[in-house]
DNA sequence: CATTCTAGATCGAACGCTCATTCTATGTTA
DNA sequence: TAACATAGAATGAGCGTTCGATCTAGAATG
């Protein structure tokens, strides 16, 4: 949804049915799917137009009738990734028994930061965001809505423990909680032979003692 | 030492003392220093040798006397980071109540990971290994002595607590161990108002049920 | 001590190339 | 026919890198 720039133009007499509705936003998809290829393999500024349209499909300057330039396709795939962990979260808070979910899905979130790929595009988009202040702000805005949402199911799941929280404290916990996560991007990266299946446990050890702290 | 081409010829009538030897060395750190700041402002691929070569206040053609191309910089900006990460890690290693040691330690290594301009670099770095392989090989390798000094360490550690591990759960002790650290870099990023005082106490928390862990 | 020599240090223009972006012409579709 | 889709050549800027010319400081020479 975001950074859409309005463009239906009619939108094809009401069916916004099956995923690609127009023919633009076929187009478009097929471009940012291109785009994040590139970017995988070459980097954001490694990456040339002249790559990507080979990679999607279609002549260089047909790119510029769907993005303005570069960094529009940037942030695209910067917002679109980040709906995608937003989505996650909801699914995660309207859990029944919040904390088990949470635990049960560690297994889940530790293979999607340990897979290569997708660890090597989420830190070409921090090392972005570092230096660029438009992807920064994209990224900022959508990071508070992802803390916001993660303080709240752990207000609700320590509540339910009998711990009572001030936000400091909880939004502290939210930062520790994700460090890990986020954390093994980096180690997929520096270290590519990981065990996964040891790492599970000791990490679901140590979220225990940091979801059930006692202050 | 790492990448430091012989480059002596007959060395001063043997003087290596103030930390700068010769005149080419002090060329080389003055241009190393340069581009760590352009690095840092616009990443690897958007800084340009131009850019580098006025900050270091030379000309463009003249870096070519002291770095074979552009990758060579990096490379030696590589090398010379991952040199600091083990000395620091060989410091910790030698305290004599190792445990306290490292937990003391923590505040400074958080500070030193929330710093901004470190974590981007660092973060560049990465992102950079995850698709250029000769960038990768020096990170990994460099990586690998860190984790093997930890593991030791680790080791120690848990033995004068009366645990003995296999070598599987001690390097995945480490990858939690480090992987929080790491992540931090990211979260200065993604939350630059991130509250540290709020944060440590927390973080020794969970490296506590870390280090302690019964199996 | 003055002069010449020389080799490294340094410069900055020039090269060839690739980039992001633009523009015009043509194809397609309804 | 009208509006949009698409191609691909053109543009100009900027890139990494090379190269020949100049500068400089100390060694060699007288």
């Amino acid at each position: 949804m975001l950074l859409q720039t309005d463009y239906d133009h009619e939108n094809r007499q009401m069916c916004p049915g099956p995923a690609e509705r127009s023919r633009a936003d076929a187009r478009r998809a097929q471009i940012l799917a291109a785009a994040v290829d590139c970017f995988r393999q070459h980097g954001f500024h490694g990456a040339s137009i002249a790559q990507i349209s080979k990679a999607a499909g279609m002549s260089p300057g047909h790119i510029y009738h769907y993005f303005e330039n570069k960094e529009a396709i940037i942030s695209a795939i910067v917002a679109g990734d980040l709906e995608r962990f937003l989505i996650l979260t909801s699914e995660i808070r309207s859990a029944c028994n919040v904390r088990e979910a949470m635990l049960d899905r560690v297994a889940e979130g530790i293979d999607q930061c340990l897979d290569h790929q997708t660890a090597g595009l989420k830190l070409e988009i921090v090392a972005e965001a570092s230096r660029n202040p438009h992807v920064a702000e994209i990224v900022r805005s959508a990071d508070k809505v992802c803390r916001e949402s993660l303080m709240l199911t752990m207000r609700d799941m320590r509540r339910a423990a009998g711990h009572e929280d001030d936000d400091a404290t909880l939004a502290a916990m939210v930062e520790v909680f994700v460090s890990m996560f986020e954390g093994l991007q980096i180690r997929t990266i520096r270290n590519p032979g990981i065990d996964r299946s040891v790492v599970i446990p000791l990490f679901q050890h140590s979220l225990r003692a940091l979801l059930d702290q006692t202050p």
